[in-house]
DNA sequence: TCAACTGTTCAACGATTCTTGAGTAATTGA
DNA sequence: TCAATTACTCAAGAATCGTTGAACAGTTGA
């Protein structure tokens, strides 16, 4: 992923609406909501929730599809992963401890033990 | 984490020479780098670099110590995992999608196979 | 075709962020 | 104590971002 798509993403992340819109639509799936159910779970008026759906699509964060009157918005599953991974990857260099703080850890899975730096107090 | 420090972290990391100054800091570990050596290495004027340093620490994301003239940075690998532990988990949801885009498998590792959430949508 | 509905675009204003240069403070060695 | 070094703070202006309300455009059903 370049670096000023990186840079767009983390800008269009760096806000409460926003943050809270991603949330939002995350669980939603492939689905998603439609602008209005957005503009009413968030408290958003129209145009500002254009603004800001505009700023996470630009930023490849989530995507839209219209269907007749509505248009549904998701969350752009790679997109989401790519950002992450470029701040894991290229910004912390994959770090173990970087990755001990990050991760939850899913049932079964094995973690390399990395150099303990104590637990998150 | 609490969403505002998170806030404030995505914030910070969404500046070319902010980002930049992480990925220069964090393979020099503890000790990191002078002020004015990190000024010298992406060409800031001190005022700025000052400007740019103090938004990093404040949001956890790096941390200082002065040793006689200099003060030395560091990244704050703690600062660091849980900023991107937040987007991982309370924002994507820890989605397998997202995980697979994002991880790098250190060698040896174990990969779970996600709990196979059905794409939910 | 028309009205209702759903979203987007636009201009204007205020708030915030970024940059610059000048000035300030702390530390060191002579 | 003084000058040199290192880094920070401050104020001003430019640029960017966020919000608001009004106008505009596409879709649907009568």
């Amino acid at each position: 992923m370049e670096r000023s798509k990186v840079l767009a993403a983390l800008a269009a992340l760096a806000n409460d609406k926003r943050l809270e819109l991603v949330r939002l639509l995350m669980p939603r799936g492939e689905t998603g909501l439609s602008a209005g159910q957005i503009g009413q779970q968030l408290g958003l008026a129209s145009s500002r929730l254009s603004f800001h759906l505009a700023a996470l699509e630009q930023a490849g964060l989530i995507r839209s599809r219209r269907a007749s009157r509505n248009v549904f918005y998701a969350a752009d599953l790679r997109g989401l992963g790519q950002t992450i991974g470029y701040l894991m990857r290229d910004c912390c260099m994959d770090h173990p401890e970087v990755r001990a703080c990050c991760l939850t850890h899913a049932p079964g899975e094995i973690v390399p033990k990395g150099p303990e730096r104590g637990p998150e107090r």
